[in-house]
DNA sequence: TTGATTGGTCAAGGAGCTTGACGAGCTACG
DNA sequence: CGTAGCTCGTCAAGCTCCTTGACCAATCAA
C-alpha cells in the first residue's frame, strides 16, 4: 500500500467487521443492515423514545425515525404513545424484535470473539483501550 | 455507553480522525473533503491512470472518475492522453495540485503525530499493528 | 483476423445521512 | 394564571458517497 494512513486503516477495519456482522446476520436468517441492527440493540425492553434513541446512536432524530420506520415495517419494533407525555411515543421491541435482538447480540458477539481470538486477549484489550482513548468519550 | 461494540468504536475513531484531518486542511486554507484529499495522495507525480487510482483507493472507477472530476474542477489535477495506450489517459497533479498535496500530507501527518503522542509510541504501534491484522491485506 | 478484454465515460439510482420547518404538547417564569 | 419558549415526533428536500449497468474505442490473445 502506498499511503497507509491511520484513518484509512480504521475505516477499512470498520468495513471489514461490518461486513462480517452483516454476513453473520444473514447466516442467522436476519435481513438487517448494520445500522438497523445497531438501532435494535439500543431499544430498551420497556420502550425508549425516538429522541433518546437518536442520542444513543449519535444520529439525528430524523435519521433515527427512518431507521425505526424500517424496523417497524419489518415487524421488529412498534410505537406506542408515551403515557407520561402526550407529545412523545415510545419505541418498543415486538416479540419478534426481541428474538431478532438476541440474534443480533449473538452475531456481534461471535464476530467480536473471532477478532479476540485472532488478536489474542492482550492485544484485543490494548486495541479497544486505544480506541476508547481516541474516541474520547464519544462512545 | 450501552453497547460498546468494536465496530462502533472503529467507526467513531475513524470519524473523529477524519474530522480532525478535514479541520486541519481547512486551517491550511484547503477546501478538500477527505475522500478528495486521499485521492490526491494517490496520484503519482508522473501521472497515473484512472483505473489504477480506483484500484489503489478501492473504489469503483466510476466513483474515482467523479472524484477526479472534482479535483480537476478545482484545478488540482488534469488529464492528459496516455502516450502508450490510446484508450487511456493519465491523471497528473497540476502545480497547485502538488502544493495542495504537500499540505494534505502535512495535515495528515500532524493528526497522526497527535495521535501518536496521545497514545505513546508503543501503544500507537500496537494499534496500527492490530489494524493491519484486522484488515488482513485489504490495505 | 476476430473475439474477448480493458480504459474511460454517461446515466441512473440507492444508502445513509443532513438541514429546515412545523404543529402539538409541555414547562418555566412573570 | 398566561404566555413565551422549548421539546417531541414528523414531513420534505437534498446532499455525499458510492454502486450497477451499458457503451464505445482501443488493445490483446487465439
Amino acid at each position: 500500500m502506498r499511503e497507509p494512513r491511520l484513518s484509512r486503516m480504521l475505516l477499512e477495519a470498520f468495513r471489514a467487521l461490518d461486513e462480517e456482522v452483516e454476513a453473520a446476520l444473514r447466516d442467522r436468517g436476519l435481513d438487517l443492515r448494520p445500522t438497523q441492527a445497531r438501532a435494535l440493540l439500543l431499544v430498551d425492553r420497556t420502550g425508549t423514545r425516538l429522541t433518546e434513541l437518536a442520542l444513543r446512536a449519535r444520529l439525528t432524530k430524523q435519521r433515527m425515525m427512518q431507521v425505526v420506520d424500517e424496523l417497524e415495517g419489518a415487524g421488529l419494533l412498534r410505537r406506542a404513545p408515551d403515557p407520561t407525555d402526550a407529545r412523545a411515543k415510545v419505541v418498543k421491541p415486538t416479540a419478534r424484535g426481541l428474538r431478532s435482538r438476541a440474534e443480533v447480540r449473538r452475531a456481534m458477539a461471535s464476530v467480536e470473539s473471532r477478532v479476540r481470538r485472532q488478536l489474542g486477549e492482550r492485544r484485543f484489550r490494548s486495541l479497544t483501550a486505544a480506541l476508547v482513548e481516541l474516541t474520547g468519550g464519544r462512545i
